[in-house]
DNA sequence: CCCTGCAATGTTTTT
DNA sequence: CATTGCAGGG
């Protein structure tokens, strides 16, 4: 069978393109995935490109591993079943740190640097501003972290950072964050943003590398490109400096990522950039029902600066939305569990099609205990890590220090674990004498104490004699002052190191130099000692590590030999003594898979794993983005919620909100169920709740009222909203729409068409009634009520459900002035309006 | 120097 | 409501 036989017009258009810049505008659905891995296959089958000419990049692991799956299947079947290997697929960190592997040398780290996460960074930027004596204030050092982010994010280094302080506070973060970037690399570490900066650093340093590559990486293909950030831009205009081969595939109502620095711009400017560029749109859908694409079109269409895009599907009709409110959030996920135990045992569906999705992590747990009640199998993804938790960080950093002795934060983390008699005034003493001349390093400071002569390979070795200043004469007596059992304790951790260090020199089996070195940590001990009921949870946490280890060599084998940077690594690293051994390389590739692989949690019966029919799955919205569910939940469909807005000056946190909620909506194939509750706990009190403004968007056709539901209609708000509060936004948010009541047209949706402010609207049905004073008439209004309407909940296509204040006049001509669940008070012409009740 | 008990404080979203 | 940080006794 032909190769692109199966595609579609558009799709196939995109997947027979070969050379030149490609914009892919694919919509929720529209089968990019297939389009991307057909263009792969396409290029190496029918073209003749060398598969090592090929790279795809995505964001998440998991868009990743299926690409790789679907090429793999493709080439087999078309007969080439070798090709898949010599393809280069790969997220943008992980592509971010294999290339900072191989030229470590050049950017001021050794082979064997490490990579902070969040709780490292976190602990390194307390541990900074502690030794330049700042105020330990918790908000002080988010927003620090929240700086030297977004300076990453742009692809700015310290120097940068510099040049564009306005202000004293970013004068003072730059120097900040100057300090933090010397501290990362003292450590021979660096952090997720490192990942994209540095690598971007070396290329602006050294073009004729970048030429290098985009030379080798002849094609190169984007995906999810609207959450791309200005720094990943410019990596990608390094490595195609040559060819321009690129090829990008994105939909900027999914962009969901603005909080990481992910610009919007970088798609809605893609012809800017390349105006040779070919446009291709996918705009039918596969995925979902008619009933389905108009909810998210509902919820959409109030953004502004929108692509022009209509997305549509052969599958009319459908089964409306479910809508279910409870009393409170408990009720909500005894609901949703209650739901699908149902559906389950009726065979409507299997678990493995079922999904509930949730704005936040915390909200999970109550779905996960009723799920549980209900002995439904389920599957959590993301939340708490694995590899976030306290045992396994422990055993990591271990690791991690045994491949890279000046990693700082990870030495202090486990210097007392298990307890040496080794506290923080003691670690206080050897950081400042690590600060010393002659001394540089933790593990100096160590050797300082205990007379050890052992140097560590892979320890800065930069000494200058020179005099001492009196602060370092002072750190130097401190360090004398320690007491004997410090001391002896600081000798154990040298040796544990030490022989860990032989260990992974002399033996193969990661996993074995792995079991010897818990035991001879008596680290079992330790954790029963510490923890009481947690500890058998954290023992065996611990040997999910050891499998997890053992799994990943047995693997190994394979990924070393991957894609273009086949052999490289090794090359790169002869000169080292350690770098001789097996084992080194195994466990340097699992501390960066587990450094860059969110893993979830895994549930409670992951035991039997190959269940029949599988099981749920529960995840934040974001989780879910480039997944599809036959039947999907959106839960805790409320106000401050789902949107949750923490910035209310800023309109475009809610134009982000909006499109996470586009995004959920069209994750659901078949069956879309959407519950909220009156009153939910937070912070262990209850708290009263507003329905969802998006719900409320969404037009009442399309949806209907679990019977079971504590309220018939969505009109439960307890408190008044304030439409003064931001007006700006309410502006924003009809400022784009295509107008009332007649249909939605696509091409006007770019911004500079923005059709009216809701008063243009009401002047465009009723004239005579337009005032920007409406207190004047009101008495005359209820007076000449028609009576029929007078409190009735009607619906509007746009503005929802509301309930009626006031008519003037009769007929179908009369305006009504409507008090609107999200949108306000309003008045509208009687046509444009649907009565319930 | 370590452990226990209390208080404060906080929740987006993820590579 | 949980978790995390901090103060004071052992």
């Amino acid at each position: 069978m032909e190769l692109l036989g199966s595609l579609n017009p558009p799709q196939r258009e995109a997947a027979e393109h070969v050379d030149g810049p490609l914009l892919i505008l694919a919509g929720a659905g529209s089968g990019k995935t297939r389009v991307i891995t057909h263009r792969v296959a396409h290029l190496v089958i029918d073209r003749g490109v060398h598969p090592e000419q090929i790279l795809a990049v995505t964001f998440t692991n998991k868009a990743a591993g299926e690409m790789r799956e679907r090429v793999d299947e493709l080439l087999k079947e078309h007969g080439a079943p070798e090709a898949s290997a010599g393809v280069t697929i790969s997220t943008f960190h992980s592509l971010g740190a294999r290339l900072l592997r191989r030229h470590a040398d050049q950017v001021g780290l050794t082979w064997s640097f490490n990579i902070y996460d969040d709780g490292d960074q976190a602990k390194l930027i307390r541990e900074l501003m502690d030794r330049a004596g700042m105020d330990r204030d918790r908000s002080h050092a988010r927003r620090l972290r929240g700086f030297i982010e977004r300076m990453k994010n742009r692809g700015a280094p310290p120097d940068r950072a510099h040049e564009s302080a306005f202000n004293s506070e970013d004068e003072e973060n730059a120097y900040f964050y100057e300090d933090y970037q010397k501290a990362l690399r003292r450590s021979n570490c660096v952090d997720f943003g490192d990942l994209i900066m540095a690598p971007l650093e070396l290329f602006r340093a050294n073009p004729a590398l970048a030429a290098m590559y985009s030379r080798q990486w002849r094609y190169i293909m984007v995906d999810e490109f609207q959450d791309t950030n200005p720094a990943q831009y410019e990596l990608l205009a390094h490595l195609t400096s040559e060819y321009h081969n690129l090829a990008v595939v994105g939909d900027d109502d999914q962009a969901i990522y603005r909080w990481r620095g992910a610009t919007v711009a970088n798609i809605l400017g893609f012809e800017g950039e390349f105006p040779k560029a070919r446009v291709v749109k996918l705009e039918q859908n596969y995925r979902s029902t008619q009933v389905i694409l108009d909810a998210a079109d509902d919820v959409i269409r109030h953004n502004p600066s929108r692509r022009a895009k209509k997305l549509w599907t052969d599958q009319e009709g459908g089964d409306p939305i479910k809508v279910f409110t409870a009393s409170d959030d408990r009720e909500e996920a005894q609901y949703v569990a209650d739901t699908i135990r149902t559906k389950l045992s009726a065979r409507e569906v299997e678990a493995d099609d079922v999904a509930i999705f949730y704005r936040t992590n915390a909200q999970g747990r109550l779905f996960e205990e009723q799920l549980r009640y209900a002995g439904i199998d389920y599957e959590i993804v993301g939340g708490m890590s694995f590899y976030q938790r306290a045992e396994i960080k422990d055993v990591l950093a271990y690791l991690k220090i045994a491949l890279n002795p000046v990693n700082e934060v990870d030495i202090l983390r486990v210097i007392n674990t298990p307890s040496r008699s080794v506290g923080d005034a003691t670690a206080q003493k050897l950081s400042e004498g690590a600060r010393v001349r002659g001394i540089e390093t933790l593990f100096g400071a160590i050797r300082f104490v205990t007379g050890a002569d052992m140097t560590f390979e892979g320890e800065l070795e930069l000494i200058e004699p020179s005099p001492r200043t009196s602060d370092e004469d002072d750190a130097l007596i401190a360090l004398d002052k320690i007491g004997g059992a410090q001391t002896t304790g600081l000798r154990d951790f040298h040796d544990t190191i030490q022989s860990l260090r032989d260990d992974l020199m002399h033996y193969d089996s990661l996993a074995e130099i792995m079991r010897q070195f818990i035991e001879r940590l008596n680290y079992f001990d330790y954790l029963d000692s510490k923890f009481e009921a947690e500890s058998e949870d954290k023992k065996r946490n611990v040997s999910e590590l050891v499998n997890a280890i053992e799994e990943f060599e047995r693997d190994w084998q394979q990924d070393a030999t991957e894609g273009v940077f086949k052999g490289a690594d090794l090359l790169a690293e002869s000169a080292s003594a350690l770098s001789g051994a097996v084992a080194v390389y195994k466990l340097r590739a699992f501390l960066d898979q587990s450094a860059l692989i969110q893993a979830g949690s895994k549930s409670e019966t992951e035991e039997d794993a190959d269940l029949l029919g599988g099981r749920v799955t529960l995840m934040t919205v974001h989780g879910s983005k480039g997944l599809e569910f036959d039947t999907v939940f959106m839960v805790g469909m409320e106000d401050e919620v789902f949107p949750s807005i923490r910035d209310k000056t800023d309109p475009e946190e809610e134009h982000e909100e909006r499109r996470l909620a586009y995004v959920a909506i069209t994750r659901a194939k078949r069956h879309l169920f959407v519950t909220n509750a009156k009153r939910r706990r937070v912070y262990g009190q209850f708290k009263d709740t507003s329905p969802s403004r998006f719900l409320l968007d969404v037009d009442p056709s399309r949806w209907v009222i679990d019977p079971k539901s504590t309220s018939r209609d969505l009109d439960w708000r307890p408190k008044r909203r304030t439409p003064k509060a931001k007006p700006l936004t309410d502006e924003d948010r009809y400022f784009s729409d295509g107008g009332p009541d007649y249909s939605f047209d696509q091409s006007g949706a770019a911004p500079d068409q923005a059709a009216a402010t809701e008063w243009d609207e009401f002047a465009q049905v009723a004239p005579s009634e337009q005032g920007w004073s409406s207190g004047g008439g009101h008495d005359q209004e209820e007076e000449a009520s028609g009576g029929d309407l007078a409190d009735k909940t009607v619906t509007h296509t746009r503005f929802g459900v509301g309930r009626v204040e006031a008519v003037s006049g009769v007929g179908d001509k009369a305006v009504v002035t409507v008090r609107f669940a999200g949108a306000g008070r309003k008045k509208i012409m009687r046509r444009f309006l649907k009565v319930l009740g």
